[in-house]
DNA sequence: TGTATTCTATGATAATAGTCAGTATTTTTT
DNA sequence: AAAAAATACTGACTATTATCATAGAATACA
């Protein structure tokens, strides 16, 4: 919107290019960009909670959201750790239902709120923006479909090192034969994405660390180790 | 094709209504059935492997196959029941990657192969189709979270008592105060489905047995007490 | 119809991971 | 700066579940 001087227009945004709204023309990303919302949320906000409405989706500019389900013993799986140009909630519209889970930020964001007449006028009138995000659907499908499988057939310490991995990957910065994951997380949000109690990655961390696999900086974890790490997270590999 | 007389014409096809095909028009439907293939599968077959190029899509007109992962220690996690009406392996192609799963025939099938172009084209000519197909992959994200979280969060009881409630729930023909389901499955599958050792849903289905929530009839289950299943299945609930 | 194979079942044991309780440490709030 | 709250850690214990071994039953097959 015109007069919101923060308000950065879809098209300069520097997110963009990472996000499914690489493909789109120059007129669609300003439709959708004259429409979206900017506003900036604190860790510990929540975007939207579980069994609400989808009025739009968001698209994270910047920061760290967990999406997240809550279990009936109250403890939450992380199903996904949104970060910069991903879009979120856009399965429960495309699905016509009401959220099927969470968001939470995670760390300090930036995002936009594209209200679901522009997404879906876009998506209908540019079949390639819809053949990119059904892509995308398609593959978060086979990869949630891993992670059950990882879920059910492997144990909570290759779990661990799995995701420490995926964690570098994402979020590492490297330093040496070393990587920083730059992004802190308390110990029950990473059991909340491996699926365990809190204290069992308590221990793991601490087995890791003596193993040499890990070391703490502050709240962050570094990844000494990795190819270690990657024997332990697999049966083969 | 017209040359193969057993080839019932997707327009005539009595499973249509209940797939993603019900919302397609006439001119369509028979695009699609011209350039079908159907065959007959027995059990045990393969429909597809896991890591190879899809084709083009399934269409199950009878029978029941399973759709799953092979873990890295050669158990089966079945991420997917399908039947009758089911479309099946169209995730892979819309991610434009090769397959994440396998399929196996579980009861003797007969099964339409549509290839890649028709499927696409047809999709890609018609919004409203590409919209249920989004929709129906959307839900389906959403179906993966949820076991996802109770593959977690819950016990292996409660997980095999959920099961036995689907199961019925897809398979079951009433009968009286019990429900016969309609499907027979190996331990070792059921097993698959819940995401635990053959031995443990032998154990426990007889525990099911025992307090009266079950029966066997020859290699099927009989739902006695669905309540009790429920009451097991869940914390609250 | 006999044989091989697969499936179901059961017991014993071990490993894994969860829960509970209590304490230390860090962070946030007032 | 003190108090409160949240987070991290540790130990003891228990429950759950996997694994291994073995045997019987059912099914396929040749």
């Amino acid at each position: 919107m015109s007069n919101q001087p923060r308000n950065t227009p879809c098209e300069l945004c520097a997110s963009r290019k990472y996000s499914l709204m690489s493909d789109l023309s120059h007129a669609q990303v300003c439709s959708i960009s004259d429409h979206k919302n900017l506003i900036s949320h604190r860790k510990g906000q929540i975007l939207y909670y579980e069994s609400t409405k989808p009025l739009g989706i968001f698209c994270i500019n910047s920061g760290v959201v967990k999406v997240y389900k809550t279990a009936s013993n109250g403890k939450e799986q992380i199903v996904h750790l949104g970060k910069e140009g991903d879009f979120l909630g856009y399965a429960a519209l495309l699905g016509e239902e009401n959220y099927t889970n969470s968001a939470m930020i995670v760390e300090d964001a930036k995002i936009c709120f594209i209200p679901k007449e522009a997404f879906l006028n876009t998506l209908l009138g540019n079949t390639q923006f819809f053949k990119r995000v059904t892509k995308e659907l398609s593959h978060e499908l086979g990869v949630m479909e891993e992670k059950l499988t990882d879920a059910t057939q492997k144990s909570i310490r290759e779990r661990l090192a799995f995701v420490l991995i995926h964690l570098a990957s994402s979020y590492g910065i490297e330093g040496g034969d070393s990587q920083k994951i730059d992004l802190i997380l308390t110990r029950e949000e990473i059991a909340g994405i491996v699926g365990t109690a809190t204290e069992s990655v308590i221990r793991l961390l601490s087995e890791f660390k003596k193993d040499g696999l890990i070391e703490f900086e502050g709240k962050k974890i570094i990844i000494k180790d990795k190819r270690g790490l990657a024997r332990l997270s697999d049966f083969y590999a």
